[in-house]
DNA sequence: CATTAGTTTCAGAAATTACTGAAATTACAG
DNA sequence: CTGTAATTTCAGTAATTTCTGAAACTAATG
């Protein structure tokens, strides 16, 4: 590994973890040079820095590239690939959850679907369907969620994220304005969304 | 396998989600057939449900106990051990959390914090070491909120994600309310930790 | 259109991870 | 204690995943 000390770290750290999280070993400390560089890199470039073989690393910057977590660039009067992150660290994120959701939720959301059509042939079955159901609203809550708040820019998320739970004492002050003119708690959407779940239960 | 095929559909799912996860194929279809099923199960009916060994589901017993996903049992008149999954499925999803957070999240920040506090031997070393810090803020504000929102109740944590980005709308009204006796703009908290990050890249 | 730099593919090797059966341990009952 | 049921450990094996080097492909260059 030909890297300073401080990048050398990292890139072993990240890799550990990427490994944890269904990415190989070798892709993740790709991603943490990648992250850490100033400068766009090509494929030869990583090689030296990682010691890993060439089809290795072109391996694994088209995985890298099926997760939108790298960008493709052209250096003048050179005509190698060179790779970049994002610059807006919250872009990644945002891929991340938004090509996780499409490799891993969707299919499951859509399972759990199918299987709440089918009807039970026990009273073991029944139960068994009533507890998928729930981990469908469950993700379904979840997702819904993500997608909502996945469309904010950036500067919002983090308001957002910042005020975390406070929002419930917001809530209680809005409350206790609307209240006033005889409009309805706002804590009833989410009491509605509960009472439908028993229906399909 | 001897399972119901609505189950078995849902093992074999979840086996495969599992090894995207992290955790392997098997632990994963033990844990969907605990978590859809009715009664308490104890190592030797997970064998025969799953057709693996009797030690293969000893070790991933044990693994999802460390994971603090299952919960042990004892009948009367019965000294096996039985398991389940906890009844209130965001304890399950709390549980995860609050583990992945402890095994990988924390010790990340940790060596995030670390390289912070070296100081960088090289331009490059310099960008990366900004670029840490930007990862290093990204992951405190998003732990930041979990550890928040952690402790609501699950009734209280629903509402919250049912609302979702509409907060936004709240938050502008409750300005418009609070802005009259003159007091800050509720955005404020989110933008000084901007401010702050740039202190530090 | 031949040369060459750059990239990808892929079959097999290497490394890692998961699983098994046998032996060891624990823990309870008589 | 002794015997037995329940569980765990662990060394070896099987299966899977990752990685490599050689060959194949692609596309720009003279």
């Amino acid at each position: 590994m030909h890297l300073s000390p401080m990048v050398q770290t990292f890139a072993l750290h990240f890799g550990e973890m990427g490994s944890r999280w269904g990415i190989s070993r070798t892709v993740g400390q790709m991603y943490a040079v990648l992250f850490a560089s100033p400068e766009p890199m090509n494929a030869d470039q990583i090689v030296e820095a990682l010691g890993v073989s060439r089809s290795n690393v072109s391996m694994g910057l088209k995985e890298l590239q099926t997760w939108n977590l790298v960008h493709l660039k052209h250096l003048p009067d050179d005509r190698r690939e060179y790779f970049t992150t994002p610059d807006d660290i919250w872009e990644i994120v945002r891929n991340l959850a938004e090509e996780r959701k499409k490799r891993e939720v969707d299919p499951t959301l859509s399972l759990l679907r199918d299987v709440m059509m089918q009807n039970p042939t026990s009273e073991a079955d029944k139960y068994a369907q009533a507890r998928m159901g729930e981990m469908h609203d469950l993700i379904e809550q979840l997702t819904g969620w993500y997608d909502d708040v996945q469309k904010l820019e950036t500067e919002r998320l983090i308001a957002l994220l910042t005020l975390g739970s406070k929002v419930q004492k917001i809530l209680e002050m809005k409350d206790r304005l609307t209240l006033l003119p005889g409009s309805k708690p706002s804590g009833e959407t989410a009491r509605g969304r509960k009472e439908a779940r028993k229906d399909t239960a």
